[in-house]
DNA sequence: AAAGCGTGGCC
DNA sequence: TGGCCAAGCTT
């Protein structure tokens, strides 16, 4: 007999406006009290190293806490500061970023290491503007990293912070249109007092409070002042135009052996998808339907007696799913000394810049050769 | 300014 | 299981 709906016997309590320093002073006063541990952040009433934060920003751009924890750590301890990170090698930088995602983030961040180091004398700018001019830092981190290591009056506006403010003022206007609205909206309640706690609270909040499905409104700070709660439309927003759909790509990669047990890799152009990693040769990514070896072939890395082998490698990218054959050929004699790429003996593989789609096609084939390993 | 750009977890 | 979502930036 008990309902999970409460609108139609209990309507919920309608809102209650409250000043924007009411809702700063009880969010503060939350997060003082619900205040999460995170590897890059200070300890109460310290401000972080702006290294450290900004290095963990940059990697949490589209990323979870959780993904980003192990590569945090492992960053920061190979190069401790700014200045190791802008001395170290691009590829090393790649390799160590190789799972991430979003590749482009690591050469920026290789690029914006070197413009603090060199630049600016190892210091990180202490403005929205200046860190505004750094390579890989948007409107977005160059709020947060003002604010949150050097406690400067700045508004963030992440996916977090957009739901939180699109649910206390019922915003109904989808996304991304609404954004300026909600920008607007955010900054009226930015505080001049601890504004690094007040960003990184309101963050939290949409992080574990006011999360997209199923909000914990009960225990929400600002429950009382809440409109979407109060209209009961809080698990709708932020509403959002709806995207298009991923379309199908598919392609043939090849995986090439020589006599010493190594395999062809090579790296891809330095700009667009996966830009400057390592891949499996592979040919063009194509919205047609599965091409025939014959027809591939001539993408072939090298001549050689490609086998088809079976089943298929799947990936989906922001905004489109790829299916990949795999063809895997051995190659004898000295001729295989003239193709283009690098050799990788099959247990050094780590040693490179792979993407995940990459270590996916890897396990493929090495499945496949190993009776063991699946397929047979 | 709309589109391109990774990946893993969740239900 | 397929779509949604995650501390967005660049061109």
């Amino acid at each position: 007999m008990t309902s999970t709906k409460e609108p139609s016997l209990f309507p919920a309590a309608p809102a209650r406006t409250l000043e924007p320093a009411v809702l700063a002073r009880s969010l503060l006063a939350w997060y003082d009290s619900h205040r999460r541990v995170l590897p890059w952040r200070a300890p109460a009433g310290r401000t972080a190293d702006p290294y450290h934060v900004w290095l963990s920003e940059i990697m949490l751009q589209q990323t979870t806490v959780v993904t980003v924890g192990p590569y945090f750590e492992a960053f920061l301890k190979r190069w401790p500061t700014v200045a190791d990170l802008a001395a170290a090698d691009l590829d090393a930088v790649l390799h160590a970023w190789a799972g991430l995602g979003y590749y482009a983030r690591a050469r920026n961040l290789h690029k914006c290491a070197q413009a603090v180091a060199g630049s600016h004398g190892g210091h990180f700018p202490d403005t929205e503007e200046g860190l505004r001019q750094l390579p890989g830092i948007g409107a977005y981190t160059a709020a947060a990293v003002a604010a949150i290591a050097f406690d400067r009056r700045a508004t963030v506006l992440d996916g977090n912070v957009e739901r939180v403010m699109a649910r206390l003022f019922a915003v109904e206007e989808p996304l991304p249109g609404s954004k300026e609205k909600l920008r607007v909206l955010a900054d009226t309640i930015t505080p001049d007092r601890r504004p690094g706690d007040y960003a990184q609270a309101v963050m939290d909040l949409g992080a574990t409070v006011c999360v997209p499905r199923k909000p914990r409104c009960g225990q929400c700070p600002w429950h009382d002042g809440c409109a979407a709660r109060a209209a009961g439309i809080a698990e709708t927003l932020p509403r959002k135009t709806p995207k298009a759909d991923k379309p199908t790509r598919r392609g043939m990669a090849f995986w090439l052996l020589n006599p010493e047990g190594a395999v062809l890799l090579r790296r891809r152009p330095e700009s667009g998808l996966l830009g400057g990693m390592i891949e499996v040769p592979s040919g063009d990514w194509l919205e047609r339907p599965a091409q025939s070896l014959a027809a591939a072939g001539i993408q072939a890395p090298a001549a050689a007696k490609w086998r088809l082998l079976p089943g298929l490698v799947r990936h989906t990218f922001t905004h489109f799913h790829l299916e990949l054959q795999v063809a895997a050929a051995r190659v004898g004699g000295d001729s295989w000394k003239a193709a283009e790429g690098i050799w990788v003996p099959v247990d050094r593989l780590s040693d490179h810049a792979l993407p995940t789609v990459m270590m996916k096609v890897v396990r493929h084939a090495l499945g496949a050769s190993e009776p063991s390993g699946g397929v047979f």
